[in-house]
RNA sequence: GCCGGAGUGGCGGAAUGGUAGACGCGCACGACUCAAAAUCGUGUAUCGAAAGGUGUGGAGGUUCGAGUCCUCUCUCCGGCACCA
């Protein structure tokens, strides 16, 4: 037989697939549906690097395997094209961002498909395609609809270099994600999408989802669902009442201040007759300021000025100051917190200001409890702390009494329960050129109006400059005769919207466009949504779990809510990928110039060699360090796959030789299975164990040679199809049955145990398969390696695991 | 600080509480070769001449038996971080 040679069976068998759609999701209902998926990239000008296909790989060994098992799978592939890189490639060279991503495209797509992933590319989608964006448009308006997107003077981080607003997704330890700039605040008029009244959902309904827990625990930490009480006190002197929330509200009866935020909305009401109003005022922006330079590694000082008010407190604690505290956020809770002892930031507070504190839960320990008392520790275990007051709890675990002290304070109209997360309204709007217009006209007598759906897409004009303007508008805000329009609803004088969509609108539903592409009247039929959603298995990176992830399982709730779509949530399961990092455990990035580029692997090894070394470097959802030397061993196996051949023929298995099924079957069952749980590495190791053993035989018979095609084939596609259809078969692999394992021909005749002395393995021994416990016991104990190892001593105990050990305890 | 995850040969890593180190890389030796590469074979945790002992970050514990379970602790990685 001739030589391997990736180079030449690779392109003729990518061609073959293409040739005959193999790899096209069909319209036929008969078959059972399999929707798998991996999040699409950007089409950046460094292309992709060896990190990229790991995903891609994972799912395509899952998807070639699923059409093997006789489903009609939709693998897809498309590109988020809107974002900063192509926009500010335009600044520089003023070529239109459009030109520069379809480029980008071409040179991706040529690189993936070098690869021999099996994506369906008859449904690629492009974001920035106005055939889809003119549907992230018509989505967007049913938010409109819906008062799910609104707009609100707010302060946002904004980033000076990109002169762009961020999300608070989009900030890193204070700096832009994307530049490195240290972020600012500003006020601004900002499009929002109101995610918050989703939170409750979101966070609920990780329940019902297959997702890796590392997904769903960073999930709910982010939606930070709380559940607390909230106290209402009139303010003295005032008509004003204020509301304080406290999640840890254990120790409620210690509260002796209040602390408001200082940007606080009832603020400047609250302050209304103090004299000094101003003066206050303005160090409550002063400390705003401070709060918002301060980075985030640094020491964060407890800072305040007394408003002069006081409150009643409603659990008894007479009149209670209220101060205006800069740890205090206005954005969470009510914005207001009654504040304790047991809490560290009000105690190093009141320390500061010399407020009254009143410790009423203590430690066990009476040294330490003393020390409390004196306030000289500050404790705040809202477990194991012992409470002293109200009587009604003392002595009681501060943790043990939780749920009775909500009762408590509910039956005495004291306070009422109340939930609150962290998660914030995503700031949706982006004053730049390079993405969705907001399809959105404002008129100077009827408002804000939305562009009506026979109007859409809203398309990106041309400009001239690229550049956002220092005002922070968009580029779009220059053009005058793109901006001024007529009021679709009275025909007067109108004005564009000129804020842009960030770019993670495209990626919010894409998976759905998916389902039915080139539809123009609909973002997708129903009936093409009802078969293929929900996405039964979607691999992505972490670091898209609290933006895109949770953005899109948003979006799909609301769609499901005002029926578009069939199912509550989009995806149901999810795993996640390791990267791959650069030989010495760096990050592989164009800067650091450590990129290695897949095609160059492609070039020297074949592309058949690089998906098995990516599946077989480590486990999957790890991360794990490039290594070039490695790459040989996948290789070598491949080859070694390819003599084999050689070997093979078809004659009956004599009774001598049945012992081979068993080998056969235990490999089918083991790549099968590890396959389903990301345990690729694992499956390779399998096959390649299977490989070797066929290997040191004379012979080997067709349906051994068969099988281990058969379960190559999602690793090594074009390897597996060129010996297939020299074994003389004429449909290709990709469409021969996935091979099924007979539960009863796993195991020898023989079966070998361990005898272990005192729970020390000391020898190993034959018995047969099935053998009764007492049989095995007493082979055991007839043993020569038992009576050496006994030296006449009398075993107090014979444990016998059938099928595993035998354990003499002396 | 809080929430996750992980620490196993020279390296990447295997191990439903039951023979630790599968599979691969590397290395050593051997075969083939004039030679080298490639390939194939054998070996490869560690101490010990051997018998045997010791070994899964560290210290305890549960168990007939622990890499695996529990407690404490150290280190590394990821996420969050004034969230009351």
């Amino acid at each position: 037989m001739r030589e391997y040679d990736p180079k030449e069976i690779e392109a003729k068998w990518q061609e073959y697939w293409v040739k005959n759609k193999i790899h096209e999701a069909t319209d036929d209902v008969h078959k059972p549906k399999y929707y798998s998926l991996v999040e699409f990239p950007y089409p950046s000008g460094e292309g992709l690097h060896v990190g990229h296909p790991r995903p891609y790989i994972g799912m395509d060994v899952v998807s070639r395997k699923r059409r093997m098992e006789g489903y009609n799978v939709l693998y897809p592939m498309g590109f988020d094209a809107f974002g900063l890189p192509a926009e500010n490639y335009a600044i520089k060279t003023g070529i239109h961002p459009s030109i520069i991503t379809k480029e980008n495209i071409q040179k991706f797509k040529k690189q993936i498909e070098s690869l021999g992933l099996s994506f369906d590319w008859s449904r690629e989608v492009n974001t920035s395609d106005p055939a889809y964006y003119k549907w992230t448009q018509w989505l967007f308006l049913k938010f409109l609809e819906h008062d799910l997107a609104y707009k609100a003077k707010m302060t946002i981080n904004w980033c000076p270099k990109d002169k762009i607003g961020l999300a608070n997704e989009e900030v890193i330890d204070g700096k832009c994600e994307r530049c490195g700039t240290v972020v600012e605040k500003r006020e601004k008029e900002q499009w929002m999408l109101a995610i918050t009244k989703y939170a409750d959902r979101l966070d609920k309904d990780l329940d019902l989802v297959d997702f890796s827990e590392r997904v769903k625990t960073q999930q709910r930490n982010w939606i930070g669902r709380s559940t607390g009480l909230v106290f209402t006190s009139p303010v003295k002197d005032t008509n004003l009442s204020i509301e304080t929330f406290s999640a840890h509200f254990e120790a409620f009866c210690a509260d002796t201040f209040v602390v408001i935020a200082p940007d606080h909305p009832l603020l400047s009401k609250l302050l209304e007759g103090i004299q000094n109003k101003e003066d206050i005022l303005e160090a409550a922006s002063k400390m705003l300021q401070a709060r918002m330079l301060q980075g985030h590694d640094e020491v964060k000082e407890v800072e305040g000025i007394f408003t002069g008010r006081y409150t009643v407190d409603p659990v008894g604690n007479g009149e209670l100051p209220i101060w205006i505290a800069n740890y205090a956020l206005a954005d969470y809770g009510t914005g207001i917190v009654k504040c304790s002892a047991h809490d560290e930031r009000d105690f190093a507070f009141a320390k500061k200001y010399d407020l009254y504190l009143k410790p009423v839960m203590f430690p066990e320990d009476p040294g330490l409890k003393e020390r409390v008392k004196n306030l000289e520790v500050c404790y705040t275990d809202m477990k194991k702390g012992i409470l002293s007051f109200p009587k009604e709890f003392e002595g009681r675990k501060a943790g043990d009494a939780r749920q009775e002290i909500i009762d408590y304070c509910v039956a005495h109209n004291l306070a009422r329960p109340e939930i609150k997360f962290k998660l914030r309204d995503w700031v949706f709007s982006r004053q730049r050129y390079w993405g969705e217009p907001i399809p959105v006209i404002h008129c100077e007598k009827c408002g804000m109006v939305a562009v009506p759906e026979s109007d859409l897409p809203v398309l990106l004009p041309e400009v001239e400059k690229y550049e956002p303007t220092d005002t922070g508008e968009s580029p779009l805000a220059n053009i005058s005769e793109w901006v001024n329009t007529t009021c679709p609803k009275c025909g007067g004088p109108g004005k564009r919207e000129t804020d842009t969509m960030p770019n993670w609108a495209g990626s919010s539903w894409y998976f759905l466009r998916y389902t039915d592409p080139h539809n123009d009247a609909e973002f997708a039929s129903r009936a093409a949504l009802d078969h293929w959603t929900p996405v039964d298995w979607y691999n992505g990176g972490m670091e898209h779990t609290t933006l895109h992830l949770l953005y899109s399982r948003f979006w799909h709730k609301f769609f499901f809510d005002i029926g578009l779509v069939p199912t509550s949530e989009p995806y149901a399961r999810r795993t996640s990928h390791g990267f791959i990092l650069a030989e010495n455990g760096e990050k592989m990035s164009k800067s650091r110039g450590n990129v290695v580029n897949p095609n160059s692997i492609v070039e020297r090894y074949g592309a058949d060699t690089l998906r098995l070394y990516e599946m077989f470097m480590g486990p999957f959802e790890q991360a794990i360090s490039w290594s070039e030397g490695a790459l040989i061993g996948p290789r070598r196996f491949i080859e070694r796959v390819w003599k084999l051949s050689d070997k093979v023929g078809d004659r009956e298995m004599t009774a001598s030789e049945a012992d081979r099924e068993i080998e056969r079957n235990r490999t089918i069952k083991k790549v099968s299975t590890d396959i389903e749980t990301l345990g690729f590495n694992t499956a390779v190791s399998a096959l390649m164990m299977y490989a070797n053993s066929l290997e040191k035989k004379e012979f080997v018979f067709k349906t051994e040679f068969e099988t281990l095609l058969k379960l190559l084939a999602p690793f090594v596609p074009h390897v597996s199809e060129e010996l297939w259809a020299k074994a003389g078969n004429t449909d290709p692999i990709s469409l021969a049955s996935w091979p099924e394992f007979d539960e009863d021909k796993l195991h020898t005749e023989l079966t070998t145990l361990a005898l272990q002395i005192n729970g020390k393995t000391r020898s190993t021994f034959e018995v047969s398969f099935g053998a009764l416990e007492e049989e095995i016991r007493e082979i055991a104990l007839a043993l020569p390696e038992t009576k050496k190892w006994l030296n006449g001593a009398i075993p107090k105990k014979v444990i016998v695991v059938v099928g595993k050990i035998v354990n003499l305890v002396v």
